[in-house]
DNA sequence: TTATTACATGTAATTATTTACATGTTTTAG
DNA sequence: CTAAAACATGTAAATAATTACATGTAATAA
């Protein structure tokens, strides 16, 4: 899917928070920002090499140990101008949620399929674990009012994801009940 | 994002239920399979001369009018058997669900933002539309009841979706009323 | 009759994303 | 001390997807 390049804002994103290296900006996608986004270090490094280049970051080089020399990137007042007017600008498109799942669904005509218990039951499975998972990150997060107030948005994103499982688990669960009937 | 051609097995599924042209697979995705998916004919014309170099699938020319040619698209044996043997496999992956509203309010730190408010009447606007545009598929799709028999599996995503939309919509409602706290 | 819309099919260029290839350092656990 | 895991940074190749370019026919509404 070529998008908006929102990978750039990602980065400048996590970067007006704190300076941070390649390999932190990749770890993020394996934590926290993964749970919505998803981006390998193979995208990410060459991007950050783009955006230096276009003057939206910079860095300086820090050498840890003997000799591993890490680059820590940081906003430039580009950067830091073209993260706040990509906040401020209006998102009017609303992607399609590209879930294999409901593609393989839309072509089971009959409710009597064979396949549809276990189709269901796998994906109830899923979608189970990851609510726990999402459950155990609000938990871990946000158990302190405190950062509740620091990461607000962090915070209702969790909040929307967890219903968003509540309400796929709970549909997956009545269509296998309605199955019986 | 480089998924696993998706795209090969809703051509295949739609090509399973009757002939198509490429413009009518490409008008699918304009209206049905829109809903949850979405491709352009950019992509859909080379995929079929693509799919019919690799056996799945055979086409015939029908001339409209004086001279206009379609090209009639059909499934070979191999194609039916790749469909449902991708229909029975299993789906053990959850895709993030890329939604740039989300991606903007993870950077939302504080919830005395000025920006929130008008982020989040935005998107339920957005949502609603989408949800009341849903609804009346729904009731268009599914006034009575033997499609629904006949058409399980899209009946039972449309009703999914619109159980998404309504919690989007509920938790950006809520959101909003909260913030007058 | 004529202009617009819908039908119909492609290619080119660019961007986005994944998977695989490639290399080396540092820390930690056994 | 040594092996494994984590840290750290890249490139290459392939696939997926969008936007723009390009052309022509048929049906319909004014």
């Amino acid at each position: 899917m070529a998008q908006k390049n929102n990978l750039k804002y990602i980065i400048l994103g996590l970067l007006s928070e704190r300076s941070l290296t390649g390999y932190d900006i990749t770890k993020a996608f394996a934590s926290d920002i993964g749970e919505f986004w998803s981006a390998n270090h193979s995208q990410i490094y060459p991007l950050l090499i783009k955006m230096e280049a276009n003057g939206l970051i910079s860095h300086e080089i820090i050498v840890t140990g003997a000799k591993l020399e890490k680059k820590l990137y940081s906003l430039t007042q580009t950067g830091t101008i073209e993260f706040k007017t990509w906040l401020q600008s209006p998102t009017p498109e609303l992607s399609a949620s590209k879930d294999e799942f409901i593609l393989k669904l839309y072509f089971i005509e009959n409710s009597t399929d064979p396949l549809l218990p276990e189709m269901l039951a796998e994906q109830l499975m899923l979608h189970h674990n990851k609510l726990v998972h999402l459950q155990s990150q609000m938990t871990n997060k946000f158990e302190n009012t405190d950062r509740k107030q620091a990461q607000f948005g962090h915070f209702l994103i969790l909040q929307h994801a967890i219903e968003r499982e509540t309400a796929y688990e709970s549909w997956l669960q009545q269509t296998i009940n309605n199955l019986g009937d």
